[in-house]
DNA sequence: GCGGATCAC
DNA sequence: TATGGTGATCCGC
């Protein structure tokens, strides 16, 4: 067993790379059922001629070529690896390996439920004559479609034109959400039943543990008691799920994928039998394994769990410890047992983002920010939270992503809150990418603290230290953060590494993100170290933060106007949130005005003489 | 703590 | 004419 390396070497990562493009675009659904009528080759072809030359499709390109250099560097990497003395690796893996076996627990019995195809299923019972012809789930980009539609080799997340262009006559409906909880309430009705604590894991899956139903009931077998859920499902909501049975919830969310639609599958609770399904399993059919890990796998030569045991050592050098972890746990088919209610997690964070027609202009975009501020305060009040932690986020026309974020000394909620700490943001990134064009823009929040009081694990949590204060009189705490905020805070520059020379050496380790892997640590929020204050603008105007006119850099001029247009939006606001609480602006020390002016001519973001005003809540 | 990336649904 | 929204995690600074 010590002699690693002895399979033929995976094809060049040029030939895997000259087809990951439209592999890529062929989208993540091709393993997935329903497609064995479909001409892959023909589809392939009209999607790609579909999409190139549009920005999307540029985009798409530059990320694939950005990956190809990653994956050249991870070859090189184990070039290296492969020239030296493993032996001692081995050793240190293989006892891993059996502390690992050791804590295997084949005790219970985890069954996945998953729907299929769900909201164009729940759209069928409606109107049922969509059953025999093709039908698709959302506009832009198909959320799902049924497996009429899946025959012409459209899929979810597809965009919608191209769907078109692959069946000119597939019908498109709308979303309904309320109309598919309501659905999925009916299947969890059944679901309760069999598991009292299942776990909802979205809309249209579940998690049950069935150990406990099994042994009041000594006569059934774990098939039995899956047929009779989803014949109970189908005859009490009409609509077909597909489940797998296994060991732990890994295995048995693959498992539900095995024999959809309307089917089910069981990972017998034996370690043979777990063993041999995982070997020659491909290791894209795992969740957490995407369209990168997947290449990234494939150009060290893995593409089903098997093939991590004869390289074990190399990988073990190769990955990050956590994706180490992960490939090991996947490899002997190992996954969490314990299943529970959904409430038991803690929400991280909360946020809201929109796609539109290309935007751009100071006015416009703040137009857009205090929208999108007013939104996310409906959410945030709807479930009762407010959070330390703002992050503005926005898509460039060209499909970049760029996202600032900035923690705060208080959680805020309101609209005007969040729109006064995001606008230093947003400023930021209107320096740095000029002209700002966007596509999309998004505010979340994280750093939650629940504004109900008594209620809540993270309220009771953070009560001292940072439960917002209701009807409490407050200074904001405003200025000095948007000072920060404007800044480009130090380690923006970016430095053009040498990717030759620094590739093998450096750890570049391949890197993965599990869902439900480690655990953050939350700690109480104090007082950030205070920051000296800054400005990052060199126009020689000034930009009023309210209505982002461009004014004279003149001190009296601009703030008269700040006041009057301080005094005719946000304060209104404010007041009338605040229930009667009265708003008095005060002008900034004069002092702090001039530390400010002292920092203008840095590069980067333009703006700013939002910084110049505390809004008092009296 | 911040920003970019990846992933799932 | 023209590719989504929400939430989470991980990595390397």
């Amino acid at each position: 067993m010590a002699s690693e390396g002895n399979k033929p070497p995976p094809p060049p990562e040029k030939e895997q790379g000259r087809n990951s493009l439209r592999h890529s675009l062929l989208g993540p659904s091709l393993l997935k059922a329903g497609q064995d009528k479909v001409d892959q080759k023909k589809v392939g072809e009209i999607i790609y001629n579909a999409s190139k030359g549009s920005k999307f499709f540029k985009h798409e390109e530059k990320r694939d070529e950005q990956l190809t250099k990653r994956i050249e560097i991870i070859l090189r990497r184990k070039k290296h690896l492969e020239s030296l003395d493993l032996s001692p690796q081995i050793r240190k893996v293989d006892e891993e390996i059996a502390a690992l076996e050791a804590s295997r627990d084949l005790s219970q019995i985890i069954v996945h439920v998953d729907c299929d195809a769900f909201y164009a299923s729940v759209e069928e019972l409606d109107r049922p004559e969509l059953k025999v012809v093709p039908m698709a789930v959302g506009g832009g980009v198909l959320t799902t479609c049924n497996y009429k539609a899946r025959e012409f080799g459209v899929r979810s997340g597809m965009a919608g034109y191209i769907a078109k262009q692959l069946c000119p006559q597939l019908v498109f409906l709308p979303l309904s959400f309320p109309k598919y909880t309501a659905k999925a309430e009916e299947v969890r009705e059944v679901l309760v039943k069999y598991d009292g604590r299942y776990e909802a894991a979205s809309v249209d899956e579940a998690f049950l543990n069935i150990t406990g139903y099994l042994e009041d009931h000594p006569d059934m077998t774990p098939d039995q008691v899956v047929e009779q859920i989803r014949r109970e499902v189908l005859e009490h909501t009409k609509i077909s799920v597909s489940a797998g049975i296994a060991p732990n919830a890994r295995l048995a969310k693959v498992a539900s994928n095995q024999n959809k639609p309307n089917g089910q599958f069981r990972i017998p609770n034996d370690r043979e039998s777990v063993m041999s399904f995982t070997c020659t399993l491909p290791v894209r059919k795992v969740n957490g394994v995407g369209r990168v890990f997947e290449r990234e796998l494939s150009a060290v030569g893995v593409t089903t769990w098997g093939d991590v045991h004869p390289q074990r050592a190399i990988l073990s050098k190769l990955f990050s410890e956590k994706a180490w972890s992960f490939l090991l746990n996947c490899y002997l088919g190992l996954g969490r047992t314990s299943i529970h209610p959904v409430a038991e997690y803690e929400r991280k964070s909360l946020g809201t983002e929109s796609t539109f027609k290309d935007l751009s202009g100071a006015g416009p975009l703040r137009e857009k920010l205090r929208a999108t501020a007013a939104e996310l305060e409906k959410d945030l009040k709807k479930t009762g939270l407010a959070g330390r932690t703002v992050t503005v986020k926005v898509k460039l026309h060209t499909y970049q992503v760029h996202s600032r974020q900035k923690a705060l000394h208080r959680a805020v909620f309101s609209k005007e809150d969040l729109y006064l700490h995001a606008l230093p943001l947003l400023q930021e990134l209107e320096g740095e990418f000029q002209p700002l064009k966007i596509r999309l823009m998004g505010l979340r929040i994280t750093g939650l603290v629940s504004t109900r009081k008594g209620v809540g694990r993270i309220g009771d949590f953070f009560k001292r230290d940072a439960q917002v204060e209701e009807g409490e009189a407050e200074w904001e705490v405003w200025p000095e953060e948007s000072l920060d905020g404007l800044l480009p805070s130090g380690h923006l520059s970016q430095e053009v590494e040498d990717e030759e020379q620094l590739a093998i050496e450096e750890a570049t380790k391949v890197s993965l993100n599990v869902p439900g892997g480690g655990g953050g640590t939350n700690t109480i929020p104090d007082q950030p170290p205070p920051s000296p204050p800054q400005m990052a603008a060199k126009e020689e105007k000034w930009e009023c933060p309210i209505c982002a006119r461009s004014l004279p850099a003149d001190d009296a001029v601009f703030n008269e106007h700040v006041d009057f247009c301080l005094s005719r939006e946000t304060i209104r606001e404010v007041v009338q949130e605040s229930a009667g609480a009265e708003v008095v602006v005060v002008k900034e020390p004069e002092r702090k005005r001039k530390e400010a002016k002292a920092r203008l001519g840095k590069p980067g973001s333009k703006g700013g003489g939002m910084d110049r005003y505390f809004l008092k809540l009296q």
